[in-house]
DNA sequence: ACTAGCCCCTGGGAGC
DNA sequence: TGCTCCCAGGGGCTAG
């Protein structure tokens, strides 16, 4: 599932074949039940209307990643310059992925570019939600608003102190997969971050001492920066840009491997599953500490 | 201030 | 082979 070290892998592959290209059209069969609160995103028809005369005709000017989110800056034809005016933020969650010259069969949004392939998104389970605002209001958005600081540019007093601040009591990996304490970390990177740390998943995150989170904020840097350098988690149905699996499912230690002999050295231990916050963590019971 | 539980969705795996 | 059932989960929401 896109989390950072997928949504960043997504976004510097965009980078290098969308930007400058102006949007000619778009098209989408997206339209499906929205759940709550996700009723402004291209999956609601009048939306999607709107959205589309938003974006035709306009240029792709920059693609960045804020979070898990990619956004997408346009900008629109004036008489004297090109302006940034609109941009497109997209969240994959599980299943997305954007995806430039290539397709699937769970396409669902295409923008058709000048004189260049496709841009398509890719949604199997359609999740993914796409919504539209001006560039400017793009930090005040519902979803990026609340998110805190990202971790591969936060000191490690920040971290520290975020993870403190979030709730005495709360498990650890609840506080690492809040997008407001730090922004981008899921269910597969918060297992093996803990997993490496040697830290319980239900380790109350006030009560782990600052040597133990010295080494959860090194490894957080680490853990992410090696998928990023794989392309990514594909163990699920992420492709980064131009369709293409990463290779990050290879090196899990702890993700999905229930049942499994731990693969620390000496350690005798075997994967547990447990539900916390309604998410499946996987830990080893014999190495990592509850604190 | 928090959590449990539900919702959106559908391919894939298990069991028969 | 093909049916049914259950599972995966990000994040928004409500109820407690």
């Amino acid at each position: 599932m896109p989390e950072l070290p997928e949504v960043h892998t997504t976004v510097e592959g965009l980078k290098k074949v969308v930007i400058g290209k102006t949007i000619t059209d778009v098209w989408s069969d997206f339209h499906v039940k929205t759940a709550h609160g996700e009723r402004s995103n291209i999956k609601n028809k009048k939306y999607f209307a709107d959205f589309k005369k938003n974006v035709i005709g306009a240029k792709i000017k920059s693609v960045e990643r804020l979070g898990k989110h990619v956004v997408i800056n346009l900008s629109n034809h004036s008489t004297s310059s090109w302006q940034a005016k609109n941009s497109i933020i997209v969240h994959m969650k599980m299943t997305g992925h954007l995806m430039y010259g290539a397709s699937d069969p769970f396409v669902h949004l295409i923008f058709k570019l000048k004189g260049a392939g496709d841009l398509a998104l890719s949604d199997m389970r359609k999740f993914a939600s796409v919504c539209i605002t001006e560039t400017k209001k793009v930090k005040n958005h519902p979803g990026i608003l609340e998110l805190g600081p990202d971790p591969l540019k936060i000191t490690f007093e920040e971290f520290r102190a975020r993870i403190k601040s979030a709730s005495w009591r709360r498990p650890i990996k609840t506080a690492l997969m809040d997008q407001s304490v730090i922004a981008g970390i899921g269910n597969i990177y918060s297992d093996e971050i803990l997993w490496v740390s040697a830290v319980h998943p239900l380790s109350r995150a006030g009560e782990i001492p600052d040597k133990i989170l010295g080494v959860m904020f090194a490894n957080t840097k680490k853990i992410l920066k090696k998928s990023i350098r794989h392309g990514g988690d594909s163990m699920s149905d992420y492709r980064n840009a131009f369709g293409e699996k990463g290779g990050f499912q290879n090196f899990h230690k702890a993700y999905r491997k229930t049942g499994q002999k731990c693969l620390k050295s000496k350690c005798r231990g075997i994967i547990k599953r447990l539900i916390v916050k309604g998410r499946s963590a996987h830990f080893c019971p014999a190495h990592q500490i509850k604190f």
